[in-house]
DNA sequence: AGGTTGACCTGGACGC
DNA sequence: TGCGTCCAGGTCAACC
């Protein structure tokens, strides 16, 4: 299931393959669910434009493209099973592709989702410059595309944060007063960006607390530490392209890796790696929720 | 308003 | 073998 690094794995994968390409053709499926802006519209603002950019904000991948002159962006949420991949086209379609962008040198941009609960609309930037625009850092400068310093001035972010980069002042002051788990508030998107239900769990390890503790009565300190483990987490399950736990794949259709170093997901019973006792399950803001009851407090 | 729960989906795993 | 049941979870709507 993408989470944060999957997504930013298959849309730097994508925008690497993709990237100055015209599109000349737009196929859709006629699945009224994936498509947030009717599909007329997808086509419309797709066909004969320019891709300028491909990138991630919180877990949705924003293909920004030009015609004219005059930007639009096309927004590309992969739910639970999406997939969007960078294919020729004799490669046979899978089931389940839902959208199909041709490319003026044949190749095509495919976006298939099983389960359906991935989204695709459209959405036009305001203008008036309330998207500010940062400067390549050593951590993005190949990717290619300027940087959101902000992103909630992206008008379809949302105002949570992204996490790889809120200070820690910011990220103490997000579970100020906040009843919830601890984990329930990291799964919410108008806190933070981009943070599901695996790496929830690796990051509450890797901090050793315990999910169902109360947000507001964690320390400073446990939520300075929480915050350089989901950090630390999250950059490593980059580096690795991923966890590959349902049917997670690159923009090639490549598996990620990080799924050999979860330590508490989906290891219900197995051997805690750091002190042998075995990892436990609960249901935590229904999800499944796993965690080491010795090493998380 | 913050918090919680269920619906949306389908493939795969499991039990009988 | 085959059928039925359950489970996975990101997000949103509805409810408390």
């Amino acid at each position: 299931m993408p989470e944060l690094p999957e997504v930013e794995t298959v849309a730097n994968g994508v925008n690497a393959r993709v990237r100055a390409r015209r599109i000349v053709q737009v196929w859709t499926s006629g699945k009224p669910q994936t498509f947030k802006s009717p599909e007329t519209e997808i086509a419309a603002a797709l066909t004969g434009a320019k891709i300028e950019s491909v990138r991630r904000v919180g877990k949705t991948i924003v293909m920004t493209v030009a015609r004219d002159g005059k930007p639009t962006e096309f927004l590309i949420h992969l739910g639970m099973t999406g997939r969007l991949l960078v294919c020729t086209p004799e490669m046979p379609a899978a089931p389940h592709t839902h959208a199909v962008l041709t490319l003026d040198d044949a190749r095509e941009v495919r976006f298939v989702d099983p389960r359906r609960f991935g989204r695709l609309s459209i959405h036009h930037p305001k203008d008036g410059g309330r998207v500010r625009v940062g400067t390549p850092t050593s951590q993005n400068r190949d990717v290619g595309h300027p940087v959101l310093t902000d992103d909630r001035h992206a008008g379809y972010a949302g105002p949570g944060r992204e996490p790889l980069t809120i200070s820690v002042e910011d990220f103490v002051a997000l579970f100020r007063g906040r009843k919830t788990p601890i984990k329930a508030a990291l799964l919410n998107q108008s806190l933070l960006h981009g943070v599901g239900n695996i790496y929830a769990d690796e990051a509450l390890f890797r901090a050793g607390i315990r999910p169902a503790r109360q947000a507001a009565r964690l320390s400073r300190e446990e939520l300075k530490k929480l915050r350089a483990a989901l950090i630390a987490v999250l950059k490593q399950a980059i580096k690795l392209g991923g966890s590959s736990v349902s049917d997670y794949v690159d923009a090639d259709g490549v598996r990620g890796f990080f799924q050999l170093r979860h330590k508490v997901y989906q290891r219900t019973g197995e051997p805690c790696r750091d002190c042998g006792t075995p990892i436990q399950r609960i249901e935590l803001a229904g999800r499944g929720t796993h965690f080491c009851p010795v090493c998380q407090r």
